[in-house]
DNA sequence: TTTTAACTTGAGTGATCATTCAATAATAGT
DNA sequence: ACTATTATTGAATGATCACTCAAGTTAAAA
């Protein structure tokens, strides 16, 4: 078989995310992409089938980094919640990073797309909702994590928490995206570890 | 002079936050917007310049809207801390309305605006941000009216806690526009009240 | 009634939209 | 080197974009 080399598709996958992350779905052309990906409508189409294919899959990555990322950021800390701590107070330090690797977007890539995307979309609004369902259940399952460890005081629901808390992230990357002082955004990011610290108690195991 | 007799700007601005508030910016076109407001080019431009000068004035038009909802349940309860949360409480009951009159969306027009606006429509974006910052104004002044009224804590930052209450407001919404079952936003409506109460004392009154 | 100036209409503007496809380029197997 | 097969290219597609403007309509003033 002939011609086997290809573009590199993951490669691809990430300067779309970069892209559709910063533009939103509307306003980014296939002309924004035929240069931020460096290829031509005719391979885009190959690949991708269409702009919403692209979008759905780029959203796909996004979503896997976020959970990686939430996962990373507990198993390095000594507490399930000091976990979640470090990492709403990360995300606050890096969705307004005026440094370095400025990300897109403060606000969150999924929640950009649920508010943007209208009913004609039918798919990407569907993604977007599966997306952020998994998402929450990532947070209840590192909730129960906390439970069982005996991190969260007796009664707590992990349910509602995990709701509460996405709210929350939702929230304060959205608020993020105004034009505020990177202090502000991490007082908030410190105000929500502090209400997240009113549903535990201290470890019974020293 | 000839011809006084005009269309009624008012109505034709309320139809416009509606369409705005569902389609967003970008996805709202011309045609939908003749459609909306019964309109032809002509007059539209007439009346407003523009599509981002129909849309500047429409997000004015809902962010009064806002502002004035709130201060009206403050007034409508026995305490401010207590219209706060019937506020919030009542942010989550309508913006997911299954009957009657379902809002246009769930999330608020103006953090759909600044998710989904880009830096190439600067104006929209300013007012966008200008907006945010004076409803955050006002729930600073509205908690400060709360502290004088001795239903705060000692040592509460109302400017801090203005913020974090808009944060939580925006993710209130932007939650709400998931596919979830009215009850799971109410309860995320009832847990940040909870948060609320946190911030609140006993009014040494009575 | 006539005049006059503002308003409304709707066809038309060039630009840009997402998408297609015939032609070309490239490589693995023979 | 040759063939077979697929990836890539880029011009072309019709639709739709925001917007303009000449022509027609309307009603207050004379």
């Amino acid at each position: 078989m002939p011609r086997v080399v290809k573009y590199d598709r993951q490669l691809a996958l990430e300067k779309a995310v970069a892209l559709f992350w910063q533009r939103g779905y509307y306003a980014t052309s296939l002309k924004h992409i035929e240069q931020a990906l460096d290829m031509r409508p005719g391979s885009l189409y190959a690949a991708f089938g269409s702009k919403s294919g692209l979008f759905l899959e780029a959203l796909d990555v996004y979503a896997g980094r976020m959970g990686v990322s939430l996962r990373a950021h507990i198993n390095a800390s000594d507490s399930v919640i000091g976990g979640i701590s470090a990492y709403l107070r990360e995300l606050a330090r890096t969705c307004i990073a005026k440094n370095a690797p400025t990300p897109p977007a403060a606000a969150c890539m999924i929640v950009k797309t649920l508010l943007e995307i209208n009913y004609q979309d039918e798919a990407i609004q569907r993604k977007a909702n599966e997306l952020l369902e998994a998402l929450e259940q990532g947070l209840f399952a590192v909730l129960t994590e906390a439970r069982d460890a005996g991190e969260l005081k007796p009664g707590v629901d992990c349910v509602r928490l995990a709701r509460l808390l996405q709210a929350q992230i939702m929230g304060l990357r959205s608020f993020a995206q105004r034009d505020v002082p990177a202090l502000t955004v991490e007082q908030v990011a410190d105000d929500m570890v502090s209400i997240l610290d009113g549903y535990t108690q201290k470890s019974p195991a020293h």
